[in-house]
DNA sequence: CAATCATGTGACATATTGTGGGAATTAAAT
DNA sequence: ATTTAATTCCCACAATATGTCACATGATTG
């Protein structure tokens, strides 16, 4: 191919992106006859556009589909919530009655729990509803109404109203934030209004919140330590909220990251 | 297999997880022509980002449990599925508001909705309520209570009751049997029970159902002829069903296999 | 002619890969 | 059940490959 100027050659890339999903950075500099720092200069072009994805080696077509915010965050910090979610699936027992919120922690809870037999899961997640139809031998009751974009869950009066006529054997909730002195926060304003009922009927109350959340402070508070029996985390929380914890009775579970430690577990406070 | 760079690589690997749920190290490192030290670090990069799930000896697909048979399903007949899809979406315009029954023909058709705005989806369908929160600019409606195990759908008073509140542009359900003289039949009585109260206040019914289904005849009555405005098939239905539909004035919509002429089209009787 | 832009080059930073040693896990054998 | 052997895994290091940046050159444009 003979040399082309840069927009007939980013032009062309876009079309040779048609044929090939991927096309190594020197593959290009040699059928375009510059250098590989031209295509890679090339290459950040089209990716600022936003056309195409730079990759180590070469650029590759961006994936048609725009994934959802919600699916991306589920994806973040995956080391940590599954820790959590090993150490909450603890918690549980078979034959259980659980009420399951919707979240990303949450949806990785029902992953670790895929094993279980017997579990009963109500919830108003649908990310969490999908995952547990691939577990078998688990019931599932689903809290519908409109499905917020963000959450992907119902958290309207219709959900609300589903989730209290039942009383589980334990309430897990996902927290936005948690601050020593005024408890656990939302940003919602929804999904606060849709947790706080669930507080009164609850038996046990588990939050899992990761360690960001403890340098958050929401704006909508949805429940008091007093309100919460388990409260699981990734990393040793700030002693004041350590304390606060333990004074009213809140059992703390660290499942901190132990490499080549494995008989260490998680560490229980109280 | 040539070497492919580590981007290449990846996405290679979870095409391979499509086919096999287990892929031992040595095996990919031989098909790859890399070491084995490699794929383990490629292994530890997907299993960060939660796509798979790393084994002693190998990486299996996270999901090694048993596939649902709904997801099983799903998968089959694709093709005509995916036809009749594409057919059924030209009757949605951007703006409405459409009731999508559960089954995997309307689950398609949720898909092939995604690159549609400003839609409307009322369903009872756990697995359709997944697939539309992929797709950015849609709104969504869902159906709770006690989730089928088996059609992964509410089909309780709570979500017959959701529905019957809406009056959608287009009330799309697919039938598990169509004879000519009984009409559209199911097999499963909760979910007669639910599509039934749909019919009344629907303005116009759309109904999916692949050729096996004049086939069979259900044992439950849902709807008439007369009840549906227009069926969507893969296969030129039986002789005496097209006379039915012509008689009630359904719309019969073919979209038939034609390889290599795309202008034939949809065959629209009446 | 000055200013801007595209391009190439080389220095330096970052990422990926293979190798070998030692820990951890599994399988086999006692 | 306990020990032994084999396999597999993780880590650290070195080599290679790739990416980024700064600067110089030549082309293009107003």
């Amino acid at each position: 191919m003979k040399q082309l100027n840069q927009g007939a050659r980013l032009a062309a890339i876009l079309q040779l992106l048609e044929e090939k999903a991927f096309w190594a950075v020197s593959e290009l500099a040699d059928r375009f006859e510059v250098s590989e720092e031209t295509i890679r200069r090339d290459a950040r072009h089209l990716e600022q556009s936003g056309v195409i994805q730079k990759m180590h080696g070469g650029i590759s077509a961006t994936s048609n589909k725009i994934e959802a915010p919600y699916r991306i965050r589920f994806r973040e910090n995956v080391a940590a919530k599954q820790r959590m979610a090993q150490t909450a699936a603890a918690l549980v027992r078979e034959g259980m009655t659980l009420l399951l919120d919707s979240g990303t922690s949450c949806h990785w809870l029902a992953r670790s729990l895929a094993h279980m037999q017997n579990l009963t899961i109500v919830t108003n997640s649908v990310e969490i509803a999908h995952e547990i139809l691939g577990n078998p031998g688990q019931r599932l009751l689903l809290a519908g109404g409109p499905v917020n974009q963000i959450h992907h869950a119902a958290f309207g009066p219709e959900a609300s109203a589903f989730c209290r006529r039942f009383a589980p054997d334990l309430t897990i909730l996902s927290m936005s934030a948690v601050d020593p002195e005024r408890g656990f926060l939302d940003f919602d304003a929804d999904e606060a209004a849709f947790k706080q009922p669930l507080l009164e009927r609850a038996r046990r109350v588990v939050v899992l919140a990761d360690h960001t959340k403890f340098a958050k402070s929401g704006f909508i508070q949805v429940a008091s330590f007093a309100d919460v029996q388990d409260l699981v985390t990734d990393l040793e929380p700030p002693a004041s909220t350590v304390q606060a914890a333990s004074l009213s009775g809140t059992r703390l579970h660290v499942s901190e990251d132990t490499p080549g430690d494995h008989h260490k577990g998680n560490v229980d406070l109280v």
